[in-house]
DNA sequence: GTTCTGCCCGGATACGTTTCCGCCCACGCG
DNA sequence: CGCGTGGGCGGAAACGTATCCGGGCAGAAC
């Protein structure tokens, strides 16, 4: 384990002024700085992180914080995976690290307060959150900390602050109309959990779009669920046993939709041909079910790597302001439970 | 901040004790180590990680190299999700963080080499590695200098190394035995690529149940996949235009029994009237498929807390020797694409 | 009463960087 | 020719912790 002041010795120069060509900072002349270089290419010399963490006050990993996710159970998330990969993806281009927190040594396992102890002990850049609670204080106090933060899917604007998110409301927009295109007027829609930010700007959009069309939906059309199977099989069973059911239901979550699927089938009905259905998330298992579902698709890598970008810009600007939330465009991707000959429609949302 | 000196200060004492207080080290009085923790506790002190890392020249985490999965893209991994459950739950219990080694300022997004080189510039204590090459020389490297690392899936033991496994072999063979315990005889198989082990293991335990209930199978009746939908769908197909068709059919994934189960369906056979159908992974999908797939579940909680453990067990070993390679039992999930009734069966597998 | 043993503890140093401060020298300008 | 100026570099002091080494002091053994 070469360091840098072998390096020195063996380039006829001061640590120092190693230090100041391998970071190619303020003033060393071009020559000795090749020389540098090219020697620490030869010893395959690489520093040592915590040693600059420690003199530098800040580390080269930022934090991911998800574990208490939509439901307070980590598992199950419907799109973490993707997610870790945008952020993987664009980290690796900025020559950061991603350090996953976890509640180390804890007395109570889904405590925020320990994670953040973690982020401060560790020095970490900058923190990506999903699935916390926001106004905790242990995350406004790491807020004012100074410490950089993006929230996914997490409305967190501060100064320092900044969040992305799919642009919930444009693709309930476009599912909608495009029901409507295939001629349904009657169309249905099962919401997620209003205490959450997706949820209630899927049904936002699903109103702001009917109204648009000038369809005024039966208030019974507007159902209520909770993102899981059961609720959307539930759902479904209301809608058709109604003296008017709708023709059409767009489910805000995929296995809400699958989970109308069922009960259609159950009830004996076909799908599309006695109700066309629309999911939103395109999850994996909405192309494998029968029919394979149409559904409105988030660009979850592209969630991912907004945030780290986010991050990273808040972390060059040395005053370290973020930027503006960022809305990820979705896309509708059309399969055979809509009604619709197959092949995707364009790009919605803003951005 | 305050420091391990400030604390020394107000306690008066000197660093050093502080610092053995700290880490319930060697001789300190119980009275001054009272002392001293509470003073800690009453300024809210935490240590300086990276610190403690530079001196100790092993910092507190441990790292997950993933990227290259099964099928050398990254997404889409069968359950890598619950894998990190399992590894973020049992680290937290250990004291560890989970760094995720992304190859930072990359030229070759891919390269092992430069996972093996962040591990080593922040003194990662261990790596857990999955669907990587364990024979690639920036590896056995890291071995060599020995970092202890272990493997999922990833048959890798040498001294300071070993891996954890499904039991994959009692899995299948558990699948068969409940097959034929229905009554069937002429059993079928897909299999996974045989390069991996997984893929290896299940049909060898599929072979082997067979033997051992008399029956000899077809060789048409075991038939190549790749874990994918389409190829699950192909092989089927394949199946049932023999002209001895098998009565049953065990995929050694779940992607490829769904595969399977869009074939029949498409031909107008009835699963499981016309033929059976069992899996392998309990991925997602499989419960909510119709008709919903019996399968064989991995434990990948388990399989994750196995890994770290495995690890944790090799750092506190101060002669850094692993344990024997861990093979984690399965379970089979039974629904209705088997023609059973529904409920599951007991556990199965060594351990 | 002396010496030895063992428990507590403090001083000092090291870990590998970055950065402040200041020195030297060459060069340009008056 | 003298002086200011600034680019290039070195020395040294941090950053916060762990640990080696040795010293003091009490009690036990003689």
């Amino acid at each position: 384990m070469v360091d840098i002041r072998e390096l020195a010795r063996l380039s006829g120069v001061s640590p120092a002024t190693v230090s100041r060509a391998l970071n190619d900072r303020a003033e060393v002349s071009p020559e000795t700085r090749r020389r540098i270089l090219e020697m620490a290419e030869r010893l395959g010399y690489s520093p040592n992180q915590p040693a600059r963490t420690l003199v530098r006050r800040r580390s080269d990993m930022i934090g991911l914080i998800w574990d208490t996710g939509y439901t307070n159970q980590d598992r199950r998330h419907p799109f973490l995976l993707d997610l870790f990969v945008g952020i993987k993806q664009t980290l690796a281009e900025s020559g950061y690290h991603l350090m996953v927190l976890s509640t180390a040594g804890a007395a109570s396992p889904g405590d925020v307060t320990l994670y953040l102890r973690a982020a401060q002990q560790h020095s970490l850049a900058g923190v990506i959150m999903m699935g916390v609670d926001a106004t905790h204080p242990a995350i406004t106090a790491l807020v004012d900390a100074g410490t950089p933060c993006v929230g996914i899917d997490l409305p967190l604007h501060r100064n320092r602050t900044t969040y992305v998110t799919s642009d919930n409301r444009a693709g309930a927009a476009t599912a909608v109309r495009h029901l409507h295109g295939l001629g349904h007027t009657a169309i249905a829609t099962i919401t997620g959990p209003l205490s959450l930010m997706p949820a209630t700007e899927r049904l936002a959009g699903y109103q702001a779009e009917m109204a648009r069309l000038n369809l005024t939906p039966d208030p019974r059309h507007i159902v209520d669920g909770d993102f899981f199977l059961a609720s959307g099989y539930e759902a479904a069973r209301r809608l058709i046993e109604l003296p008017e059911p709708p023709t059409a239901i767009f489910a805000a979550g995929d296995e809400m939709a699958i989970g109308a699927l069922h009960a259609l089938a159950d009830a004996g009905l076909r799908v599309p041909h006695d109700m066309a259905v629309v999911g939103f998330d395109d999850i994996e298992a909405a192309a494998l079910v029968r029919p394979p579902l149409t559904t409105v698709a988030q660009d979850r890598v592209a969630l991912g790597a907004g945030a780290v970008e986010a991050l990273v810009d808040a972390l060059d600007a040395d005053d370290g302001s973020a930027s503006a939330p960022l809305q990820v465009a979705t896309r509708l991707v059309v399969r055979a439970s809509c009604g619709a000959e197959a092949g995707a429609e364009g790009t919605t949302g803003s951005r």
